[in-house]
DNA sequence: TATATTTGCTACATCGTTATAGCAAATATA
DNA sequence: TATATTTGCTATAACGATGTAGCAAATATA
């Protein structure tokens, strides 16, 4: 009933009269054992129900076969989306994924690399917190020569793989959505631009304008945690403005639902009166009434080309082997919140 | 530069002219090792920035420190929320956990199985598959003597910790609350009820009903998969009926989303002509308008509930220790949706 | 003072695999 | 037929830690 005793490549030997070494290659498909040997040595091992020790194995070739991934935080879906896929691509080589979170703070990520890296694995893919500026921890992972990629919160300073979105053009794309739509004062509600993401979203939004011959008035730029209550305050202090924008294009989703929720209360028409346009296309922007405009960042694409990068890393030469940056498209989601039905 | 070269004990050990047995036994603060030389090794080790083998230790001892979680999908706030917490608790206590996703699949599931007994966890914090009614799988990982605990889907018909909140009692909550609102005519939207946590929130809301000397209507009671659509439609044939409902009760907010977006539509007065209750506290429950009411599960206290439950098991005699079932208790956020005001 | 106990360490085996070297038999090449 | 190569396996030593046995010196007990 109870199977105490574990099974190892020695019992599957010792049924077979063979050596441990070649139950081992065996198993291991080595094309110097016969196939009617591997054939026996599988019929055995299947028989006594053996599971290879995995621990063994890693601490002999030196190879876990796990892969940290470390995320901020994981209540949106953009997050959740990223992680089934890189999981779905290193499953597949036979690669298990530990998955921690930073909770947005410097500390934990440190305490999150230290646990990975006690941990043995092969590989770290993370995306960093908003706060972490020192990224001495990352250049440890780097230093001890461990396959490290980063996604969509990356550090160009880091001379590693990246996979994220181009913030810049995204911005574009939005601008010149709103102005298709007859807008001709775009607010923006934008992140600290400390953070390479926040930062290019709100240099693209300003390039954007000054491109298209449109003034940029500071005044109605916001940078802020992009919370839903940040995107009530804000919204709120627009509407007091003597001339008030038409159009508010805010950074996260979180923002933009905020803002609708005030211009909602206060009976200002979306679109007709101001238009709105959010950003990571967070399901419940789809549930709203009217539903919110926003950017669809393809996480799935960008969780299998970070599971690829790392593959790529694990083959490759890891030294001066030029860093890759993947940067991948994304796709305006034109909802009822910036839709003015003009053609 | 480059630490390519791995410290170990052995290296320790040449530095002070000591055996790797003390440098061990010093590291692992052993009453033989005197204070002198256990101040020594530490001091060494961080000089040259030593990192123990985990994969050594984990093979030597047997224990691995990893714990293994299985959720069925991870973008809901729910199960983000009790990852969080286990994540929290058994860090403390030194485990790392291993996070993998069933997408409610059964197969993927005996899959994540696999691949945690294939780690070598020293345990696994689950949350069954909807799917899910072979146990096989799970017996295995009893059979091999590795705890289990099972958290919101679990299985009576397994001899195992659970941590979950008791839906049929919740149910009682919320027909209470509808009926001290003043409706009389209340309708379901339920999952299927062989998976045991959607069948007790039926059982509860029939007996509710009986109890409280109301009729039964199975005409106003469904069963799906509760997604936003299922949702929409099962409002729109409630709204056909000859004797519409005062009340919905869903067994899950993105079903009540779904009804919620049909009584919008349609013009349909919310709490006034039908009153509306969600599960889950899902966050864009608050984010609508109305904002609809809905069962917070104290998603943090499983999480917390569920790591103790492990280490306990870790610590504690598996054998024959009587299961513990832990239930706890649910909060109705009674918001908009259902809230007439009424004193 | 003789014996028992404690202290502080060393030596060695071990966890379950895999990597390396090597060897006999079978097969290919000259 | 003599030599080279391939095939199919064995023996042995790791990987880096830890647990056990044991031993000398220091300390306690009789």
């Amino acid at each position: 009933m109870s199977t105490k005793k574990k099974i190892t490549i020695k019992d599957i030997a010792n049924v077979l009269g063979l050596s441990t070494s070649a139950i081992s290659k065996a198993l291991n498909d080595d094309s110097r054992i016969s196939e009617k040997t591997k054939k026996a040595v599988r019929q055995v091992a299947e028989n006594l129900n053996y599971q290879p020790n995995h621990l063994a194995s890693a601490l002999r070739s030196g190879k876990s076969r796990l892969v940290g991934v470390i995320i901020p935080r994981n209540n949106s879906n953009f997050f959740s989306s990223v992680l089934e896929n890189i999981e779905e691509v290193l499953n597949e080589k036979g690669y298990n994924i530990i998955i921690t979170q930073s909770n947005e703070s410097f500390e934990k990520e440190c305490k999150c690399i230290e646990s990975l890296l006690f941990t043995q694995v092969d590989g770290i893919i993370a995306s960093m917190a908003n706060e972490t500026t020192d990224l001495s921890y990352y250049e440890k992972i780097k230093a001890k020569g461990i396959p490290l990629v980063l996604f969509d919160r990356g550090e160009m300073a880091l001379e590693v793989d990246y996979v994220g979105i181009d913030d810049y053009e995204t911005s574009f794309k939005i601008v010149d959505h709103l102005l298709a739509q007859g807008c001709t004062r775009i607010a923006h509600m934008g992140g600290y631009d400390d953070t390479r993401v926040y930062g290019n979203r709100i240099k693209g939004y300003k390039d954007a304008l000054k491109e298209r011959g449109m003034p940029i008035d500071e005044r109605i730029i916001s940078k802020n945690k992009l919370r839903i209550d940040d995107g009530r305050k804000v919204m709120e202090a627009l509407l007091e403005l003597p001339n008030r924008p038409d159009a508010v294009y805010a950074a996260s989703d979180f923002a933009a639902l905020g803002a609708l929720q005030i211009l909602n209360e206060r009976g200002v028409k979306v679109p007709e009166e101001i238009a709105l346009v959010g950003f990571s296309n967070e399901p419940f922007t789809s549930f709203l009434s009217p539903a919110i405009s926003t950017v669809n960042q393809n996480s799935a694409q960008i969780g299998k080309l970070a599971a690829e990068a790392f593959l790529n890393r694990v083959d490759a030469p890891v030294e001066k082997g030029e860093v890759k940056k993947i940067i991948i498209e994304t796709e305006l989601l034109v909802r009822a919140s910036s839709d003015k039905k003009i053609r």
